[in-house]
DNA sequence: ATGTAC
C-alpha cells in the first residue's frame, strides 16, 4: 500500500485494485497506526472499495483498528448511485456518544464536597455488564416509545429540563426510527438497560475547565475557567449491539443477491435503497434513540446527585453528540449536491457556524464537538468550522494504541488507582480489569490528536477540561 | 462496545 504524505496532517492512500476512491488519513506521522500491530490503514483502503463511495475513505487522527471499518473512519456513499450502508461503518455501539453538562459551580467550591458527590454518583449511576438501570420500563409498548422518541420521550416523561432537547444533536431523536425493524432479542436486552453506563471505555467523569483556547466561543458555550462539568460517555448497550449483530447477518446473506463483493466479510452491506438497507437504517435509528434516551437518563441521575450534595449545583446541558452513526445528508460533491449516506464510526459530526440544525444560542459559533480523553487525562471541547473536509466530521477521542489484552499487562489496578488518586482524581466503582484495560497508556496522546484535528482543518480547539472524579463500570 | 463464541 502506497501512503503519500500530502501535508504534515494529511496522508493519502493511492487507489489500487478494487479501490474506487483514495484513502485520506488526517494525522501526524506519529499518530499513524503501527502497521505491524494495527490493520486500520488496510481497513481504510478496504472501505474505499464499497459501492457508491464518494470523495475518499477518510480517517480521523484517533483512528485505530475496528470491526470492518476503522474506528475514526468516515465514509459517504451516493444513495442514487447504488451507494451502500454498512453496519460495520456505524459499529456495534450504535449512537455511542457524549453529553457535557455544566454546573454553576467553581471547582474550588466543589473540592470540600467532592468525596460526597462521588459517593452520590457512585450509588446513582448503574454500570457494568448487564447490570441495573435508572429507568424501569413498564412494558414493551414503553420501550417502543423510547425507540421512536429517544431523549425527547425521556424529557416528556419528566426525565429532563426545558432546553435539554435543543442542545442535543437531532433535538434528541433521530427521525425515521422504526421500532418494528428491531428484533425480539434486541428488545429483550433493551428492556432493562435504559439509564445505564455499561463498561469498557464508557464513563461518567466530573471535570473542570482547565484551559481556554478560544475566548469568544468558550464564552458562548459557557466554559469559564474552573467551571465544574459532567461528561457522560455511553451508548445503546445490549440493544444496539444486538441490532448490529442481526443486521450484519442479514446483509451477509443478502450481498450476493445485490451482486456486491467486499474484501472483508465484516464490511457486509446493502444498497441504501434496498429492503435490507432501509430496514437497517430504521433499526439503527431506533437503537440510536435508545442511546439518546440512555444519556438523557444518566444526565438526570447526575443532576439528582448534584442536587443532593451541592444543593445549588444545577446542571445545564451544553450538548449531546453521537460518534457512531450513519446519516442521510446532502453535501456538495464536485460540482453537484448529492444525497449521501455518511457513516461516522468513532467520528463526530462537526456542524459549521450558521448551520440551521444548531440551536439559536450556539448557531453563530459552530457545533460543540466533545472529545473525551482516556481516564484521567481529561477532555477537549472543539467547535465545527466552515468548509471542513470529510463531510463536516471530527475526531471522537484519544484513540486506542494498545489492545485491551496488551493494556492489562502494562500496569496493575492498584498502581493505576494510586496514580489517579495522587493526581487528585477520585475513582468510584471501577473493576480492576475495567480499570487496567482503560489505562491512559493504552491510548494515543490526546493533546496530539486534538492538535492534529485542528491543524488538519477539521475543527477549532475551544477548551480543555481536566478530570476530578471518574465513575466507571 | 457486548449476557466477551457459531
Amino acid at each position: 500500500m502506497e501512503l503519500v504524505e500530502e501535508t504534515p496532517y494529511r496522508w493519502r492512500i493511492e487507489p489500487e485494485g478494487a479501490m474506487r476512491v483514495p484513502g485520506v488519513v488526517f494525522a501526524t506521522r506519529e499518530l499513524l497506526p503501527d502497521p505491524a500491530a494495527d490493520q486500520a490503514l488496510g481497513q481504510v483502503a478496504a472501505v474505499a472499495t464499497l459501492p457508491g463511495i464518494v470523495e475518499a475513505s477518510y480517517a480521523m487522527p484517533d483512528m485505530h483498528w475496528g470491526y470492518g471499518f476503522p474506528i475514526g473512519g468516515v465514509a459517504a456513499t451516493d444513495v442514487e448511485d447504488g451507494g451502500v450502508v454498512s453496519p460495520g461503518g456505524v459499529g456495534f455501539d450504535i449512537s455511542c456518544g457524549v453529553r457535557l453538562l455544566l454546573a454553576d459551580l467553581h471547582v474550588d467550591r466543589l473540592r470540600p464536597r467532592l468525596a460526597a458527590l462521588m459517593d452520590a454518583l457512585d450509588v446513582s449511576v448503574p454500570r457494568g455488564m448487564s447490570k441495573g438501570a435508572v429507568w424501569r420500563l413498564g412494558s414493551e409498548a414503553e420501550l417502543e416509545e423510547v425507540l421512536a422518541g429517544g431523549a425527547r420521550y425521556a424529557v416528556e416523561r419528566g426525565h429532563g429540563e426545558p432546553g435539554d432537547l435543543e442542545h442535543c444533536e437531532d433535538r434528541g431523536a433521530v427521525a425515521d426510527a422504526d421500532p418494528a425493524a428491531i428484533g425480539s432479542r434486541a428488545r429483550e436486552r433493551g428492556l432493562r438497560q435504559v439509564g445505564s453506563l455499561g463498561s469498557g471505555n464508557h464513563f461518567l467523569e466530573v471535570e473542570a475547565v482547565a484551559e481556554v483556547y478560544d475566548e469568544e466561543i468558550a464564552r458562548a458555550y459557557g466554559l469559564w475557567p474552573g467551571r465544574v462539568c459532567v461528561l457522560i460517555h455511553t451508548g445503546s448497550r445490549g440493544l444496539g449491539h444486538q441490532v448490529c449483530t442481526d443486521s450484519v447477518h442479514t446483509m451477509q446473506a443478502a450481498m450476493t443477491r445485490y451482486g456486491i463483493s467486499v474484501p472483508d466479510r465484516q464490511l457486509a452491506c446493502a444498497p441504501v435503497d434496498s429492503h435490507e438497507g432501509r430496514t437497517y437504517l430504521a433499526a439503527m435509528a431506533a437503537a440510536a434513540n435508545y442511546g439518546r434516551a440512555n444519556r438523557q437518563l444518566l444526565g438526570q441521575a447526575a443532576r439528582h446527585a448534584f442536587d443532593r450534595v451541592i444543593g445549588d449545583g444545577g446542571l445545564s446541558l451544553l450538548y449531546d453528540v453521537s460518534h457512531n452513526l450513519a446519516k442521510l445528508e446532502t453535501h456538495q460533491v464536485g460540482d453537484r449536491a448529492r444525497r449521501l449516506c455518511v457513516h461516522r464510526k468513532g467520528a463526530t459530526l462537526a456542524l459549521p457556524p450558521g448551520h440551521p440544525d444548531l440551536p439559536p444560542d450556539l448557531r453563530a459559533f459552530g457545533q460543540p464537538v466533545l472529545v473525551p480523553g482516556s481516564m484521567g487525562v481529561g477532555s477537549y471541547v472543539l467547535a465545527g468550522v466552515p468548509g471542513a473536509p470529510a463531510f463536516a466530521s471530527a475526531c471522537h477521542g484519544a484513540g486506542r494504541r494498545l489492545s485491551r489484552h496488551q493494556a492489562v499487562k502494562t500496569i496493575t489496578a492498584a498502581r493505576l488507582r494510586a496514580d489517579l488518586e495522587h493526581e487528585g482524581i477520585a475513582v468510584r466503582g471501577a473493576s480492576a480489569r475495567g480499570l487496567t484495560e482503560e489505562t491512559p497508556g493504552a491510548y494515543k496522546d490526546l493533546d496530539a490528536v486534538v492538535a492534529a484535528c485542528a491543524r488538519a482543518g477539521l475543527a477549532r480547539t475551544v477548551a480543555k477540561l481536566t478530570p476530578i472524579g471518574v465513575v466507571k463500570g
